[in-house]
DNA sequence: TAGATTGTTAATCGATTAACAATC
DNA sequence: TAGATTGTTAATCGATTAACAATC
């Protein structure tokens, strides 16, 4: 397979989701250019993201959306149940954990942990809050595959370690910290988001 | 000014993270190598990042931890006080209008919106629920200058046009869908981050 | 001075876009 | 056939990395 440029990955979710919603709409055929401009996004962008993974259409014709929508779905994983376990039980370990959308993905939160005694051995939803201390054997027994990372900066590189020493085989980042670890990682930071953010908004007034 | 990568921008952030963290350890001077071994980030991209901006230090000694980190706190925008509202009172916008960390970063939630007549008039803290109509007269009234979007998918173009409308400067998307507005945006899209790394870790498996 | 580290230029690498033959 | 749209190659653009003179 030859390589695949990391944004294809996020571009392919957004085609996916796009095209459920044309599904939604009862349209049978779609196009490069319809998507390009429903998405905001070049026509031949999308045409060469696809091509990675094959030729899924037809010429002079376009894309028949339910079963490009099933190929991008088999691509990315998105069939399977995905097992995952939030680590830090603040607001927003609890938001991320309470997602409707997460589990309507195939995304199943199945277990809670925190270090604050406090908080362990109370309920979140259906959830217990769990010691760290039992986090490698509730992995172990329960298939838990992915680790959400929910703690203050301070503390995510040892929770992000224990998590790889648990066996789960990523963690989804939110803390505002690099974390080093062998496992794949993805970091969602919106304080960077944020002051992003902030930058173009002055940026913008400086230069208009 | 030279035009600055995209990138650039979050990665100056990541820096002046770290920066104050060494200025906490009461470390007086620091170099690009250091930076890059804590960041795992080559050197050369943090001078050249650097550069972009001016430069701040010191052949042969490298780069004073609390004056860089002053510029670079000068550049981000990281100095002024930035107002904010909440659009969409769900777990989700509770979890960020509650986040401590960017209380300590100067981002100040003064705001909840929502369209759901249960929530409206209700506290979540301090703050009053209020309801989408009242947006703009809030925004102006407050100097609110950011809207953080945490409603389902399918409101979130038409919150978007409201808090354009309202007078916001920028928005900060939570939402998983691509949204249209002539201000700008900063996307957090933590469903395709997930679906980013459930691919990554199939394609490991595959391979190895 | 000798050693260290910056700031910057040039080279490489990677991603996006344009263009068009293939073909439905 | 004529019109439309794909899949792919080549060209462009943008970002990262290497290398090194400048200089503390």
């Amino acid at each position: 397979m030859e390589k695949i440029p990391k944004p294809v990955i996020r571009r392919l979710v957004v085609y996916y989701r796009c095209l459920e919603r044309l599904k939604g709409e009862g349209k049978e055929y779609t196009s490069s250019k319809e998507l390009a401009r429903r998405l905001g996004i070049k026509a031949c962008q999308i045409r060469k993201d696809l091509s990675y993974f094959g030729g899924f259409g037809k010429r002079g014709v376009g894309y028949k959306v339910d079963s490009l929508s099933e190929r991008l779905k088999e691509i990315l994983g998105i069939g399977q149940k995905w097992r995952a376990v939030v680590i830090g039980a603040g607001n927003l370990g609890k938001a991320i954990a309470g997602h409707k959308p997460l589990q309507q993905q195939g995304f199943e939160v199945v277990g809670m942990f925190d270090i604050d005694g406090r908080k362990i051995g109370k309920k979140f939803r259906e959830l217990e809050i769990m010691h760290m201390n039992d986090l490698e054997k509730f992995v172990k027994d329960n298939n838990v595959r992915i680790a959400i990372l929910c703690v203050p900066a301070d503390s995510a590189q040892e929770a992000a370690e224990a998590a790889e020493k648990a066996g789960v085989e990523g963690i989804l980042n939110f803390s505002a910290r690099v974390i080093k670890v062998s496992i794949p990682v993805e970091n969602v930071d919106f304080s960077a988001s944020l002051k992003s953010l902030t930058f173009q908004i002055i940026k913008r007034k400086g230069s208009s």
